[in-house]
DNA sequence: AATCAAATATTTGTTGACATTTTTAATGTA
DNA sequence: TACATTAAAAATGTCAACAAATATTTGATT
């Protein structure tokens, strides 16, 4: 409860600023939409529990109106249920559901890894590049050999984009990778990268800067497969300690 | 706009059923989401058309609140765009927006398509060889040889389903069919099937009955590729006419 | 003590009013 | 006539109160 204190109190430090003159870049709903989503996202929120919105109207220092259209955002990005007369409820990861995620990964963006090497330009190929480095320079000075969360992110994010196909873009970012970042973030055991991710982004930088589209498709299928079978390994394991 | 009244007047009867001691098993928002979506799909609301809050809520007699909430779930399918400040506007079905939607389902759908011969039960193929049967039948009647555009879709639904993966079936159902639909209803050269599809949906079914996940996963690929294709051709054709 | 019924409390759904921003119209000037 | 400024109108964003449904508690009865 401490930490979601901060995010309440990020979130009111955001309105404070609006209301001083400066336009107002976002409504209160998507404010709300953002500060939930986090919450959710870091497990402050506990996953399964219910989103009262009395409550949460009260903590937040808002009105239900704005809260209802947040749930309802949070809603179309896979990160809440919601029944009629019964409120909603955050998500439940599920090593089921979890792994049809990661099919649906699988499935977009290897695809956007092929449009990329159509799409994208020289000069994001460049940052691409520019962001594989920093990663190899990472992996050589920490013998961890572990590829950093945020930067994994950019990487594929730069990917996804480089699609220049905004339905994709749209479905992986705004749909599957809030659900893969609240699992990473909630799991200890998937808080690190495999010791084989900084060679598969190599061979999927490599098939983009040769505009290889076939290669580029396998690479990142590849990649997604091995890291949904890590989970699924690393769960299943989990599951038989903790039974 | 007389179409249209008869999307305001079911969902006032709708309304009415549920006010007369029937349980209700949808809200006033969903309700109304599902009306604006099947009035956007129609073309009843044009595209790239303003959606006016205070407007359309006098018009559907209902208050603005439920209203914003529909078009919160709206902007989740992708139907509506939405900008603080601004208003939401009916999504515009470029050419260019459309083939993106196409790869977008070529991607999920051939993966579902694969997950469909893992998991589809034999009750379940039975059902789609119940739908393809009926294909057939209405192909061999109709010198046409078009598979019609509702039974193409439950052949389709059938299969997406069949995936038992939720999380592309939400992608799916929730978010890319409802734009193709859209796309094809208010397109008149996209009205009918081409006449390959019934060979097509005939290799699906077989892969599927065969458990062949590789070939349902090629097989529906190929589908959908000659679908967008074939929409390629026609459009720029049609560009190319109209210009 | 356990179970069912009724009453209470809480929660979600909906509405109408108010505040602020954006758009439109009008007016005046170059 | 064209353009800029300003005033009016309309639209979006937000809030607080009301209505209806669900959950909880209380109390009576077996």
């Amino acid at each position: 409860m401490l930490t979601f204190l901060t995010f309440i109190l990020f979130s009111q430090a955001m309105k404070q600023q609006s209301n001083r003159g400066i336009p107002l870049s976002s409504s209160l709903s998507s404010e709300l939409t953002a500060t939930l989503r986090d919450a959710i996202i870091t497990g402050e929120i506990a996953q399964g529990s219910k989103l009262s919105e009395t409550r949460l109207a009260q903590e937040l220092n808002v009105s239900r109106g704005p809260l209802r259209e947040a749930i309802r955002l949070l809603e179309g990005m896979n990160l809440i249920h919601h029944r009629p007369q019964q409120g909603a409820r955050v998500v439940t990861l599920s090593l089921d559901f979890i792994l049809q995620i990661y099919h649906t990964r699988e499935a977009l963006e290897s695809k956007a890894a092929a449009l990329a090497a159509q799409h994208m330009t020289s000069q994001e190929i460049d940052e691409l590049y520019r962001v594989f480095d920093g990663q190899a320079k990472q992996v050589n000075e920490n013998s961890g050999s572990f590829v950093p969360a945020e930067s994994d992110y950019a990487f594929h994010e730069l990917v996804i984009r480089g699609s220049k196909n905004r339905v994709i873009e749209h479905a992986l970012l705004h749909e599957i990778y809030h659900l893969i970042k609240m699992f990473r973030y909630q799991n200890t055991a998937t808080h690190t990268s495999s010791p084989n991710a900084l060679i598969e982004h190599r061979q999927i930088v490599y098939a983009i800067e040769q505009r290889d589209p076939e290669l580029a498709e396998v690479s990142m299928r590849r990649h997604i497969v091995h890291a949904r079978e890590r989970i699924n390994r690393r769960l299943q394991k989990e599951a038989v300690a903790t039974g």
